[in-house]
DNA sequence: CTTCTACTAGACCAAATAGTCTAAAATTAA
DNA sequence: TTAATTTTAGACTATTTGGTCTAGTAGAAG
């Protein structure tokens, strides 16, 4: 299994963008980063626009859907699931001091570009749908809108993990986000 | 009282920042919005960069201290001011649109520069000490931390507010948000 | 081997970028 | 009024930007 051209250009882009936003990251840097000429890179994609497109579908969303796709332990019940998920972001070092890359990218292209405002908003609602599927198992009492609480715990995830580049740490993370694990765990009936 | 070069120039430059970020805004944008020459920019800042911090210093840090310095209503609890703040979020139009300025920019620039994280962080510190300063009546719970409990309450209102420029609402960040709301209420002893 | 297609290579381009510079105009101080 | 200073005006510059173009090379198919 040989690593393509495209698949170079793809993960140069995803870690430069991921760091320098879209208007931060030029061409040349990311020609330079992984070593092509720009006639390969413009023979994969037809223009930057394009190019980040396909990082957001082929390398930012599968990231983000493998942290809600946790399979139940037996027993467990599904407030305990969704907390082991919250819990496992702590342990992706480049998640908690640089935050949620399709948050990142969201705030940065969302505003002035329908197109990323469409794939963002796309695997933003399976998350939230993958969430909920979670959460509907019948655990949690039925007063709760489960619908805003699968926004709660994005909203409140993303926003921990964006509070502060340099002051943030693991340690720091679940400090925050055992607010929410308390909470959570409340809502069981 | 006359509406000075400079700030004609802060104001434009924080509504183009606050929509396209640092690095999708360009200087002669800036000079278009509020039609005035380049000498002139250049004679009251010398980068774009100085005349963004002074963005951040001059614009944004008071409007992100205004939400939090609510005068307690008398017999208020701590918990009572905080949701009060919170709630009051809802009634600015374009922060529930575009999100919180300052996260915005925290999240373009504080990874890639080291006078902005110092400049938003500084912001983000006091916005903290100002919420300790209300939490902190021996109104709440004393098992609660009250310092990642700060934290917690600015994550996630900034990450309710992070989700979607088009498709966030009042109602939405209502419905978010009362989780929260739900949360803080059960905090009091 | 030959042919065809997929890919590499990088010189080149027009537009946009942040920033400079000099001169004129407006304002203030004497 | 005159002199000094602050502010306006915008042409100009060097660099970087995203993107094009043509020529060459490698690999697969016949």
């Amino acid at each position: 299994m040989k690593y393509s051209t495209r698949d170079k250009i793809l993960d140069a882009v995803h870690k430069l963008v991921y760091i320098n936003g879209y208007n931060g990251t030029s061409i040349d840097i990311i020609l330079k980063e992984c070593s092509i000429p720009k006639g390969s890179l413009y023979h994969y994609f037809k223009s930057k626009k394009e190019m980040v497109l396909a990082v957001v579908k082929e390398r930012i969303a599968p990231k983000m859907y493998e942290f809600y796709d946790l399979k139940k332990v037996k027993k467990e019940d599904s407030i305990d699931t969704m907390i082991r998920a919250i819990l496992k972001v702590s342990k992706k070092e480049e998640l908690v001091k640089f935050g949620c890359p399709l948050n990142r990218l969201n705030q940065e292209m969302s505003p002035v570009d329908d197109d990323f405002d469409k794939a963002i908003n796309l695997i933003y609602e399976r998350m939230k749908g993958d969430i909920l599927s979670v959460l509907n198992d019948g655990s949690i009492n039925p007063d709760i809108d489960l619908d805003s609480l699968a926004e709660f715990i994005i909203a409140t995830v993303w926003g921990s993990l964006s509070l502060s580049p340099t002051h943030s740490s693991k340690k720091r993370y679940l400090n925050t986000i055992n607010h929410l694990v308390s909470y959570l765990k409340l809502l069981k009936h």
